[in-house]
DNA sequence: TTGTATGCGTTATCAG
DNA sequence: CTGATAACGCATACAA
């Protein structure tokens, strides 16, 4: 590998002629640039990266922190992670992937070796190692989740109590009162994976408020669940829910959809269905679902100009949050129902004015 | 942060203590040893990665070159990438990930600044100009895919040649003479993304050279598969199929399954189910599937492992390719039809004897 | 058993 | 406009 020196000696001029030809920093005659010019293109000379960052520059590099558990491949959570990277990208910085158990460990590693400038944590559960241990990196740090309890680090995420009186609300306001909650895999409750748990607590909570009542699917072990069994369940009720909240994959909401389609139900005229906390851009689903759905290229983005603006910039971020609110996005597979007088909600909704508001983007 | 001469101070040694005390590469008294140790924990110090580096050590870490294309959120592709970084963890490597557009530059600025050790190149397409280019690294270079002219890098792949001929040969000698092959989405198709045109062009041939008859699904456009009207179709042929063959997302085939029971169809008895080059470990198909699957694991191993001899040992890999085996994993979706004497291969087929080769796990 | 000095490849300071 | 050189933080050959 040719080195500074080497371009300096072809092109006979001295070293740091070299460096300010590449960097710009003073004037340099027409001639010996292109000299310069000439020699690194010949010997393909690229400025070694460590020789640089001794010199104080930056690193250019974020470290992205998603622990594979027990279940390696939950593309659920692949989108943030690509979107992350995506984003940093487009911010100029590269980003390492730290996957191990131990995760403070890699990221105390990471960072206080100064192999990166600031760290983005995914995928947070409650109490998250990572994010109380925030202050020992050295670096800043965001978490894109839900963390209880906050350390030294800034989060972004869904206003997910937002978004579960969102999603009552607007089934009350279409009407429904009494409702099927199609639950998630239960690993994703078991992890107690922020969200998931946080989100299914708090529309029970809202629904109780309004007064609907909500029937929770068997649970759902992921690798058979028995939608038959749950259509069955839910068409023997009475009264029969008129929607479904899923919570669920779009494959096993795709499976409880095909069998109320085998057994003659329409969507929406027989039931209406509303996915909340889902995420169903590129997934394929059997029939268009209104969604309130996870938002995880603003969230990425956020994050991402946070942690910038605290590396570039100096700003402290260790006490930033922001919760971005959650809209319906409708696509038409939520029906209203009922006597019209059943529109307005019994109880005032605290979020009803704030969710209108428009998302940056 | 604190330096080594820091440390050195707090302890009262010099810096060379310091540095001998944390390599172990020469006898340090006891009692000089915890001081040191108690220091550098005093001070929270760690190395500085770059300075390290610029003494000649490796840096541990990998790149692994992701573009992408116009789709993010690939999910498919995601279990190579986790893999891939799984395996470079436990060989003690980061892993560093390019998802740029222009893959080569990126690859190029990483390796030739010495940020990485190495480059695992993922979803490889024909002709693709990152493996045409792995000579301007400088880097070792592992391919996990396949491209059809090779470059200064080594190539890991499932040998699709051999699954395609596996597939057609199982069914065969399974009785099978007509089959429907539920097509990949077209995306796949038009990005050319290596295997997956490779793989049904020849089962195609396969089929022809054993004198099978072979139907297509339509076009699956992915956003829109239209499951009703491939069995539809499937049902009215005549001969009618007595196996499907698929080649699409767990998704796709969900919703083809979903659609022949509701006709009544059972699976095996009514009509076998086949999937090649899929890989359903994670995924939810509503009963279990016989597949010739996609090895993701221990492709991304061998990458690993080729990479990190070439980094450590100095091993020339530019050269170096593997083909691994494909198997059969019988899940019963697979039926025997027709009379006893079809069993048996009309065209020997070239593969049917190293098929049955144990993979290296 | 420990300390001193040198160099890795670069950038910035100072001198011309 | 250009050249020589110190310094970045560390590991190691050499000296004690």
């Amino acid at each position: 590998m040719a080195g500074i020196k080497d371009v300096a000696r072809a092109a006979g001029v001295s070293v740091s002629t070299v460096s300010y030809v590449l960097s710009g920093k003073r004037a340099i005659s027409e001639k010996t640039a292109s000299k310069v010019m000439e020699a690194i293109r010949e010997l393909k000379y690229t400025p070694d990266a460590s020789a640089q960052k001794m010199r104080g520059r930056r690193n250019q590099i974020l470290a992205v922190s998603e622990p594979i558990r027990g279940d390696i491949n939950e593309a659920k959570y692949n989108a943030y992670f690509l979107h992350t990277a995506w984003q940093a990208k487009n911010a100029g910085y590269d980003v390492l992937l730290l996957t191990g158990e131990d995760a403070v460990d890699d990221i105390q590693r990471v960072t206080r070796s100064n192999m990166v400038d600031g760290v983005v944590l995914l995928d947070i559960v409650e109490d998250d190692d990572r994010v109380m241990q925030a202050d020992s990196y050295g670096k800043p740090c965001v978490a894109i989740g839900y963390p209880t309890h906050r350390g030294d680090c800034a989060c972004v995420d869904v206003d997910f109590d937002a978004a579960a009186a969102l999603a009552m609300d607007y089934l009350y306001e279409h009407g429904h009162r009494t409702v099927a909650l199609l639950r998630d895999n239960e690993r994703d409750y078991a992890r107690r994976s922020g969200y998931v748990v946080t989100l299914r607590q708090r529309m029970l909570d809202r629904a109780a408020e309004l007064g609907m009542r909500v029937v929770e699917s068997g649970r759902n072990e992921a690798d058979r669940f028995d939608a038959a069994a749950f259509v069955r369940d839910l068409m023997a009720m009475d009264p029969r829910p008129t929607a479904i909240v899923n919570q669920a994959s779009a494959t096993v909401l795709n499976m409880v959809m095909q069998e109320l389609v085998e057994r003659g139900m329409d969507i929406p005229s027989d039931i209406s269905v509303l996915s909340v906390g889902t995420f169903f851009e590129n997934d394929l689903v059997v029939r268009p679902v209104t969604e309130i759905p996870l938002m995880p290229r603003l969230l990425c983005s956020k994050a991402v100009g946070l942690l910038v603006s605290a590396v570039e910039g100096g700003a402290d971020i260790a006490d930033a949050s922001e919760f971005v609110l959650p809209q319906v996005q409708e696509h038409g597979s939520v029906l209203t129902v009922g006597p019209a007088d059943s529109v307005g909600l019994a109880v005032p909704s605290p979020y009803s004015k704030t969710s209108l508001v428009e998302s940056v983007a």
